[in-house]
DNA sequence: AGTTAGCACTCTCGCATGATGAGTGCTAAT
DNA sequence: ATTAGCACTCATCATGCGAGAGTGCTAACT
């Protein structure tokens, strides 16, 4: 009441700093007795009271109750990560064991998104999100047709961004692989880098099984653009599960249910347009209700600015925001650079 | 001490049977009061205990305390499963309700796979298991290049069971699309049928690129054979996690952990051999320590006896085995059927 | 011989009670 | 501005008690 400077002292600072860490750490609320029994601040109890009394009226500290010590609200996380963590960077013994685990998965895609999953998992101890690197519209790469036997023809449809569709075509009248080559072969030229409303286009220009195969092909686009919407992997939940935020039983379920549906998915996905760009959330900061009471980091990764995914990690409140941001960070980066390899035609950096 | 018959009276067997159905109702011991009030027994609630008492003596049922209700044992599961289910099927309006569904998704076999276990999921109230299908000794069926620029190539394979792999293929000099395309071919006719320890051998008569390509090719089927054997995936975690057994803490956490693990497919798939085999292990029953307490449903469907995969409900023990085991048998075969509709060359029946 | 009524007994569950202890906020002295 | 001292608050834990559900046993009944 007496003292509303907005700014806070050096000492202030480096008890916010520390409450946020040993919270972080303990899961317990931390008193002043506890504070200064642990680190070395050059002052009594009494004093780190009153500061902690003015972090209270700041609104960067609350007490769950009277008697309990002091815990972090939204905000004091949010001046932490801003003004209390520096640019934290991955350690290099860290870094380098991590490069060592992506160089063992090659180029492969699919298997690089699991590693990065479970990276990120391991170093933040919580929930690691990511989704696979699409293009906004994706366009025709190339496509196969594989008999396989009368009737039923494989459709192998490879896009932009490098992903591989799948799906099975059933035709009246048999079609030997022969006759199927060459139509590829043909329908291959026409439509490369095409969109899928180009190709439903496309497909009306032509008669009988090559139009088949077109709307086959348009629709496949189509179904995969639409669900690349709510296609979000997560990875490390059973570890999460350990925490003491977790361990109360309907947490457990509600964090699934909020993991499972794609509205997690497209919360985010506005929030993060630009490739590289980082965003953290901390409880009430995050649009959706379910949120309250977790923190989220996401940064979008990519190869070029079309072909592009999300990744981050979802934890409780309390979580240890250096490392986990350090981790997104990097592990993006890291990403960025294998898609650029398979993706771009510039050599990786 | 006096009646040690083996045999369980008609009404012993009733009153089994509704002691199973209550319980799995609702979670709760149950007494022989509460049965009486519900159900028209045409004797006192004397009679009920002196039969329970019975029942206890054969280790059908048991106490949690002296005061409380009597709960099945998982050998009173067993007998209930064994004598007095007869032989549950699937309600005729259900039967459509799933066929319908299922032909939404026509031919697409991923998809089906995940429409059978949220058919599961959904039927039971708890967790689907699916494995995909797999062939034992999977053998090629085809295989493309597509060149995706310099120095770059995307391998797409075709395994009898009809599953599509994709692995990247660095290369120093590059080839173009013309060159693939005829390689491919050549091989193709070459590899047909083959094993991936053939292939190898194969590839040892090539030279420069086209043993590169089989080498791969021989790889990436090795890799997919191996994993095919941890590969289990689960439905309707966050459902099952409201039943009561699950509502405490850790319970989830360890859920988790015995699903992720490749542990349980291992120790499944040995249990379940031959195609339509179904097999109902109950608490104890269950070889692996961390499911004594669920129970597990599973069964193998398939198109052939080659081609097979696994699929089951696993909850705890307490939980509606009649349409558990109905719902398996009748999505099992239909997976079967539609299986054999995409590999094998008999149309279905 | 099987069934039933009656009754004492057991044990869980929920609730109130009280002691403990960590931690605070305030005041007055330094 | 800092600190010591102290009264006060409130969660946590153990204890104790009453209520209720359900049993097991015995003796009477059909």
């Amino acid at each position: 009441m007496i003292h509303m400077s907005d700014e806070l002292s050096e000492r202030q600072q480096k008890i916010l700093k520390l409450i946020v860490q040993e919270y972080v750490h303990t899961g317990r609320a931390v008193g002043s007795k506890a504070l200064i029994d642990r680190y070395k601040l050059g002052v009594s109890p009494a004093t780190v009271r009153n500061d902690m009394g003015i972090l209270e009226d700041q609104a960067f500290l609350q007490h769950p109750h009277t008697s309990a010590g002091r815990v972090p609200t939204d905000s004091g996380y949010r001046y932490y990560v801003e003004n209390l963590l520096g640019n934290p960077r991955v350690p290099m013994s860290e870094q380098i064991r991590i490069r060592h685990q992506f160089s063992q998965v090659e180029m492969q895609v699919a298997a690089s998104m699991k590693l990065a999953a479970a990276v990120l998992a391991e170093a933040s101890g919580n929930i690691a999100l990511i989704s696979p690197p699409r293009s906004i519209q994706e366009t025709v790469r190339h496509f196969e047709l594989i008999s396989l036997r009368d009737h039923l023809i494989l459709l192998i449809l490879v896009t932009q961004s490098g992903t591989v569709h799948e799906s099975f075509l059933h035709i009246d009248d048999p079609v030997d692989q022969e006759t199927l080559s060459a139509t590829s072969r043909q329908l291959n030229d026409e439509i490369r880098d095409m969109r899928h409303t180009e190709i439903q286009l496309q497909a009306s220009r032509h008669e009988s099984f090559s139009a088949l195969v077109l709307e086959q092909i348009a629709a496949l686009m189509q179904r995969t653009e639409q669900e690349s919407t709510a296609e979000l992997h997560s990875e490390g939940l059973e570890r999460a599960l350990r925490q003491p935020e977790f361990s109360h039983g309907g947490v457990a379920q509600q964090l699934l249910e909020v993991l499972r549906g794609g509205a997690l998915l497209s919360v985010l996905l506005p929030q993060v347009r630009q490739k590289d760009d980082l965003r953290i959330f901390i409880g009430s900061e995050n649009v959706s209700d379910e949120l309250q009471s977790y923190g989220v980091i996401i940064a979008r990764y990519g190869a070029t600015s079309e072909v592009t995914g999300l990744l981050g990690i979802l934890g409780p409140t309390r979580m240890p925001y250096d490392r986990s941001i350090s981790t997104v960070r990097y592990v993006s980066h890291l990403l960025s650079d294998l898609l650029r390899h398979v993706h771009a035609d510039e050599p990786e950096q």
